[in-house]
DNA sequence: CTTGCTGCAAATCATTTGCAAAAGG
DNA sequence: CCTTTTGCAAATGATTTGCAGCAAG
């Protein structure tokens, strides 16, 4: 599963004219293999042990990249820092207040949701963020 | 309906100890009259022509209180700043892509929605986010 | 009076930018 | 080779903090 979507970002990157460097693999992969919805920081942290010398700007310029492909999508939990996620499919994220995680919510289906809304309102709509707040099940168990 | 707002910030905030400012009265007032969800820096900026000495770590110092007392909400929009809203009542909000405005959704019920994650997660959840994006009315029609 | 508040300036922290040396194609 | 990228360091921008003088109760 690896070598398919390092093939895939390969050639991604060069069909627009970007160079494929061993740090923007790297990365990519960092994302692709995490549920964590990593932030810059902590892809830099994970990376440092295999790549000591990369640097946190080169992670920025790197997600940028990847956005502008359509390889990751930015999450806003409502924390000082962003969080980025290889998943680009449209899902609600649900952020634990006690130990800070983001999780996944799949199978929810909004559609009704946002039909409700596209039709009160205006806006032409083009897309949307929904998230959750709460206890994770581990915090749960931990508090009693 | 000015006066019958200050006085209830006056005695929420003398009822947890909290003096009686005018800077604090002004910065909720912008809050509690604007439907422009500001940032701190827009709301520093109303406020100039009439407090010119006040300063912007004031007026994030007096939202940290308010945020407190539960009389604004903060929002993040996916900007690189807070937007603050004095209406806390949970409601969605729609930001404009072309000009950045962020307006409120009313009248939208989100409760089967929220059920439908609630019965899904194994998070205890205690509150929620939801952030649309599209076009704003006038953003649509100066377009074409 | 006494304590908390303001306003200034300096500090932080996430993110961005400029640039010379290094690597990709 | 020629161009893009990297990694460092410095710059930026939002927000926070420390502190002396000032105002609220």
């Amino acid at each position: 599963m690896g070598l398919t979507m390092e093939v895939c970002v390969t050639s991604l990157l060069r069909d627009k004219g970007f160079k494929v460097t061993p740090q923007r693999l790297a990365i990519y992969n960092v994302l692709a293999t995490s549920k964590a919805h990593p932030s810059a920081e902590m892809i830099y942290n994970l990376l440092q042990p295999v790549y000591p010398t990369m640097s946190l700007a080169t992670v920025y310029k790197t997600i940028e990249i990847l956005k502008e492909l359509d390889l990751v999508q930015v999450l806003n939990v409502g924390e000082d820092s962003f969080r980025y996620d290889a998943d680009t499919s449209n899902h609600p994220h649900v952020r634990c207040l006690v130990c800070g995680r983001v999780d996944d919510l799949h199978h929810i289906d909004s559609r009704e949701f946002i039909n409700q809304v596209a039709s009160q309102t205006a806006y032409e709509l083009t897309g949307q963020q929904f998230y959750f707040y709460g206890t994770c099940p581990s915090c749960q168990s931990k508090k009693q």
